[in-house]
DNA sequence: GCAGAGCGTGTAAACGTTTACGAGAACGTT
DNA sequence: AACGTTCTCGTAAACGTTTACACGCTCTGC
């Protein structure tokens, strides 16, 4: 730790025999004699000096930092989104604050006291849970906030949503096309703001496929997680016979693979899957997951574009964008010979998107409306 | 945006009727009377009022800032570690940065620069390759930084290191206590930390285990990702018939798994299976992969802490320490006959600490002995 | 030769805190 | 009643920048 002493602009001016002012000046690039300009770049380079990032935030009033607050940092859908805003707003001179918090509202709440301290210019959150409270805290901020995830009715906050109701519906489309009438549904708990949507878009796909709703199949993990999938799927399976599965995330339809593999069943012959987020885990699987892809990746960088267009002009006007979903379709629900597996060129993983028949009334590329859910 | 105004100790102090001292000292719990709390909190509170962190850094000179720079930030072991720093650093009072960096050491070099900006107190690092200059820009960094991974030699700065060639030690004599004989190795670029280290294990653990090197049995992907991996566990078994497969990560063996299936192969009765890093993955994998534990969450959770110390003691001693692996049992080096899935209780994944024999002359307990490699 | 413009540079104030210091009040001791 | 001690509180300086302002110089144009 040889540590070198710490310099300042107060050193170099002395070594350069310069103002303050000239120092900063040459730093900053703003117009200087050129003699000036060499004699300071020479005395900041002998002293290495760099410019104290903690005091030019004070004096600028702004700090170059945005915080992320993401409530479920385990589910993968979420580092994904993570590092698409790190790289977003690191692009634009910004550095990122990682604030994992708990999945209550109280704790958003304490980081939002928290924010106003000012360690950041702005931030970016997801809750999984979405209380009055919250709602009027986050309006209530000094600070501009990005939220991804629905919000209740038309409150004015800069938001990003995936359209959840309409990605379960291209699931179930999906499998029947594939000729599954027996669709379950795996859901995480359904007081959070994904596990009411998904519920919502599962019943309203099985009306408009004219399919009967049956409450043994659906089946709620406690979480959204891996293990609370096992426990889930288990239970499912134990008291109904579906010939597939829709499940609420990719993590809970690996959970799925497992237990139906394990009574030594097939997927996709004996019980199609699709999953939802489309992560990177939906490729990993064995047999990978066809999975709807809410558009996280797209969510979290148009939020991070919201944030740094807001941070720019504090006065635009609110928006509030609509991610279309789209299905990628893999082996969990293609026709029983597997394909061999070529790294090359995987021909079971493509894109379909809006290819499939429109099932709601309205059509779904209007991005301006208001939430379904 | 109901923007309230910002407001400052000078308004407290004004609305309050006090100096701004007295202010600063009831925010802080610093001793006064009475009756100047009670006016100072009900002025505080009546504006909202919430210190500048900025501010108190520049008077402080400290940020409550920890830096994260990770390489590989797609690796889910990666993901896991800087969980585990956020918890650290979060309960001691820090926020955490987030530095994705290249995974170039010029990249890493730039983020020292920036450091020296002082936009944090210290550093948590984990390159994945070392470079002299590298080394030397770390020792003469002015804040304290702790690097997760090998260093050469005996450099004197704070870091904690996995005993890889311990960790595939492991992984080759449960293969062997399993009756494998044609042992594979899949691993990563050698040029980098891990890669070398672990190739370096390989090796060393065929001749511990009396067993032939076998160039066929080899491969090196292009980096340490699944699609790598699919590439070049294809290439492997186009070239050679092992009865079981070293992975050097979880990604890794899951493509083996993939591709070994694909081949109408089996897992383990056909080719048994070992990944390391011990990630989730490991788990959620179908079937089940057993992987070296080479301790990354404590790795993530020492270095934090030796950070911490480092804070509050810039003059401790370095300290270097070395964390063992274990052996985490599943299912692809298990028994032919998988045991069913019970999500109450997985009778297949255990931990398998040093209780293999020991096979290295010297045991591997002492944390403080040379790295190996 | 001088007013005005234009440029380069320095002085000083400001950002919002914390804290050393000193002035005065309150209290106890002789 | 005088003195020392302790306690409370306000004044002002400091952290390292940026920048408004003013000053002095050179240059142009009459």
């Amino acid at each position: 730790m040889s540590a070198t002493k710490k310099s300042t602009l107060v050193l170099v001016a002395e070594r350069a025999g310069v103002s303050i002012a000239s120092v900063s000046r040459v730093m900053n690039g703003l117009p200087a004699s050129d003699a000036i300009v060499e004699r300071v770049q020479k005395a900041a380079d002998e002293l290495g000096y760099v410019p104290d990032a903690t005091a030019r935030s004070l004096k600028a009033g702004k700090t170059q930092q945005i915080a992320l607050a993401v409530a479920d940092a385990g589910n993968p859908v979420y580092v994904a989104m993570m590092h698409e805003i790190s790289r977003v707003v690191t692009k634009a001179g910004y550095r990122l604050i990682l604030s994992s918090t708990g999945s209550e509202p109280g704790d958003q709440i304490d980081l939002l006291t928290n924010l106003n301290r000012g360690f950041a210019d702005g931030l970016v959150m997801s809750p999984l849970k979405v209380t009055d409270e919250l709602v009027a805290r986050i309006q209530a901020s000094r600070l501009p906030i990005v939220v991804i995830g629905s919000l209740p009715g038309d409150v004015e906050i800069d938001n990003v949503r995936a359209d959840s109701v309409r990605g379960v519906g291209l699931a179930v489309e999906h499998l029947v096309e594939q000729g599954r009438q027996r669709i379950a549904f795996v859901n995480g708990p359904v007081d959070t703001v994904p596990g009411a949507a998904r519920l919502g878009g599962y019943l309203r796909a099985l009306d408009e496929q004219g399919l009967p709703h049956n409450a043994d199949a659906q089946v709620n993990a406690r979480d959204f997680t891996y293990k609370a999938g096992l426990k889930a799927v288990t239970k499912l399976l134990d008291r109904s016979t579906p010939d597939s599965i829709v499940c609420a995330n990719d993590l809970l339809a690996i959970a799925a693979i497992k237990v139906i593999t394990a009574r030594g069943l097939r997927v996709p012959e004996d019980i199609a899957l699709v999953g939802m987020d489309d992560t990177d885990l939906a490729e990993l699987a064995n047999p990978s997951i066809t999975s709807v892809n809410l558009g996280s990746v797209k969510r979290a960088k148009t939020a991070a574009k919201l944030l740094l267009r807001r941070l720019e002009d504090p006065d635009a006007p609110v928006r509030r964008e609509v991610i279309q979903p789209t299905l990628t379709i893999r082996e969990s629900t293609s026709s029983p010979a597997r394909p061999a597996v070529d790294p090359a060129a995987n021909p079971a993983a493509r894109q379909a998107a809006g290819e499939t028949a429109p099932a709601t009334p309205e059509p779904t590329r209007n991005q301006k409306r208001e939430p379904l859910l």
